[in-house]
This record gives structure tokens, sequence and C-alpha cells, in this order.
DNA sequence: GATAATAGAGAACAAATAGAGAACATTCAA
DNA sequence: TTGAATGTTCTCTATTTGTTCTCTATTATC
């Protein structure tokens, strides 16, 4: 069992060496978390060595690994260091203020369901096949909303909704080669609208 | 059986531990439910300790485990019910065995971290501007993957990797309007590849 | 009305945690 | 080779926290 500073200072140290590839020197954790003795920080990363969290190479500069362990063992909410954004053609450029994704946060809710995506109707829009997106369950949808439709209550379908002022209602796939097709607005049944999409490359 | 107030700490200390990793003190168990005594607070936990519902490790600050039988009606990983698949035309396909996704397996890993994606140079790759891709932090890649890199350890991209067989290495954009460029194998550092990618339409 | 059971306040004390910083040992680069 | 930076081991201090008490109030039950 970690205590808060103990758990400060591995995230800390996981960061950075994520960003880098190697680790701190003892002034800088100090730095990190804010306190100024060298030799509390060393107390914490004897008490990580010892609950297996990290390594220490003995009288190494920046002789501290990560072990496997410790990216399992902190967050019972899944997060995932948030670095920065990456443009073409700049250095990666620092995020302000959100350090983190939370995932739970990203996603989850009592209304959300997931489905995997078949089929490239919505290629043009990010969603590609064999993606899943997260539909939260919902009757209606605003104009541009992406929507799981139920056509004559029968098939089911990925597109994007559009109400015409006529009252019809077009369902577009963002896909040049498909065609964009107009309901009577009684056929068309709304289930959920996407609210979020993910995608694996493993 | 647990009384009103043991169910109230219990369910205030659930919630806390998923989202942080460790436990309250007593005194913000206290204010959790709205009481000022760290002596009652204590009595609860001494209770639901009996019912086998916590384990206390005496004497440690913030020394409590949540056991198992306090966890099953809670998900300790977000998951979120995979319904089926869904694609144009067709009822909605209920997907055989798995019936939920979790987070944690689909993304988290050692070694990962996330970026936001600024520019639509991966746009036909389906990375749009403002999507977040999780990546895995390594120094070598295959031809194809989509990798992080940073040239003349300056500059940083997402492009998709090709290498030529005469060692050149190629950075692809996917994206119609903007070109391939070829590069000696000595100014292209690989950052890391790319495993996830997530998108919010909220 | 008597008796439990439940809730809560708060005092008192020991132990864990947090931090400072001195002193020494070891690396590592100039 | 030497000196600065770094890692390591200490001791000391302060605060917070866990723990155990006793005391009071409320509520329901017989």
């Amino acid at each position: 069992m970690l205590t808060p500073s103990e758990k400060k200072t591995l995230k800390f140290i996981q960061q950075y060496f994520m960003e880098k590839g190697y680790a701190h020197t003892l002034r800088e954790i100090a730095q990190g978390i804010k306190i100024n003795s060298r030799g509390v920080v060393h107390r914490y990363l004897k008490s990580l060595e010892s609950s297996n969290l990290i390594t220490i190479l003995p009288n190494r500069k920046r002789g501290i690994h990560l072990n496997p362990e410790a990216n399992e063992n902190i967050p019972l909410v899944p997060t995932i260091p948030l670095l920065g954004r990456i443009a073409a053609g700049q250095p990666i450029e620092a995020i302000e203020g959100r350090d983190e994704i939370n995932l739970a946060d990203f996603i989850m809710n009592a209304d959300r369901f997931a489905l995997q995506v078949t089929g490239d109707s919505m290629m043009e829009a990010g969603i590609l096949d064999g993606d899943t997106v997260i539909i939260k369950h919902q009757n209606t949808a605003d104009n541009g909303d992406i929507i799981v439709a139920l056509i004559d209550g029968i098939e089911a379908t990925l597109k994007r909704l559009k109400r015409l002022p006529d009252g019809m209602v077009l369902l577009v796939p963002e896909n040049k080669f498909m065609e964009t097709i107009a309901y009577e607005p009684e056929r068309v049944q709304i289930q959920g609208v996407v609210v979020g999409q993910l995608r694996s490359y493993q």
C-alpha cells in the first residue's frame, strides 16, 4: 500500500520516463513533487522499490527503472497521461492543465453502449470498418448528429442526421460513393447518438 | 446486515477508492458522510470489517482495503456493453461471446501515453483533427505502422512509416493534398507507434 | 417505561507520515 | 585527477491520523 506521497512520486516519474526515456535525478523529483529534501525522495523511492514498482540501480545517476507492474497497479479508473499535441512539422506542444485522460470520464455512463461498425458508410467522418462507436441511448437528436437509426423497425444504420424544413429526414452517409436517402419521419426511429469512437491498432 | 450509516460509509469509500487508488483518511470520510467525529467513523469501519467488506491495516494511514465482496456490484474496470455490429441496411447483429468492452484491456498497458492530434495529415486513415491517439513508446516500428517520428531531433510528426529497400525512410501522410517525404534514416527517430485512437463527440 | 440499537461528539494517546537538512559515498565529466 | 553533482544514510521535528475511550441523544421495540 502506497502513501499519497509515494503515489505522487511514482506518477511524476512515470510521466517523465515516458517522455524522455530516462529517469529524473532526485533533485528533479523533489522539485517535481514540491519538496526540498533529496533524502525524503530517496525514502519514497526505496518504498516504491520494496513494492516492486520500480528498480533502483544503486548509486547510478538517473538509475531508476519502471517495473511493468507500475503501470498496472496505479489507476483503478484507467487513465493515460496526455503528453501534448502533435502537429506536422512542429515539436510536441505541451498541454497545460489537463495532464491525463480519464477513460471513465471519456466514455462511461449508464445509458451508453458500444457498437462495432461494419462497412465504410461513415468513412469520411473518420469512422472506419471495424471501429467501435459509443452510443448514448436517446430518442431524439440534433441536425448533424451521427445517429443509430432504425428504419421501418427493421434496418439499422449509422448515418448523419439532417432534417429538412418540409419534415423529411435525410440519412447522410459520409462516403461519396453512397447516396443520401430521404425518409418520411415516421419511418425513422432514432435509437441513439454517437458520443465517442475507439479504434485499436493491435 | 449493515445499518444505513455503514452503507453510506462503504459507498463513500468505494467511490473514492476507485478514483484515487487509495483510501480516505477518517477525517475525510467523516466529512464525506457529514459527521464530525473520527471515532464514529472508526466504529463504522470496524463494523464493516467484521462483515468482511473491508480490511483495515492497523495503524496505517489510509490503510483501508476493499474486499472483493464489496465490489461485486461495482465494476472495478469500466466496461461498456457491446451490443453488436451495425452495418448499413441490416438489423443490429448480436455478437456472441464477448458482450462488453473492457476499456482497460482496450488501451491501457505499459509505456503508453496519449497525444492530441492537430491537423489533417492522417485524415484518410480515420485520424482527424482533435482526435486523441494512444502511443506505445518504442524506438522501432514495422512498415505500415503509424508512428510518431522526430525529424532532425526537432520536428515531431504523425505519419505512416514506409522503408525503402535502399534504406530511405518514407513518412507517408494519409491525405492526398500532402506529400510523402523521404528522409535519410539517421534523420528520423521513432518515438512510438499508434496503438489506439479515441474521439469524443461531446 | 425499560431496554436495546443506532448515531454522534469529542478527548486523549500512540503511531505513521511528511519533511528538513547534515554528512558521507559514489559517479561522472572536464 | 579533481570537483561538482548525485545518491545514500542519518537524525530530528512537526503534523496528521488511527485508535480507544466515555458521554449524550434519538428512535424503535417489547
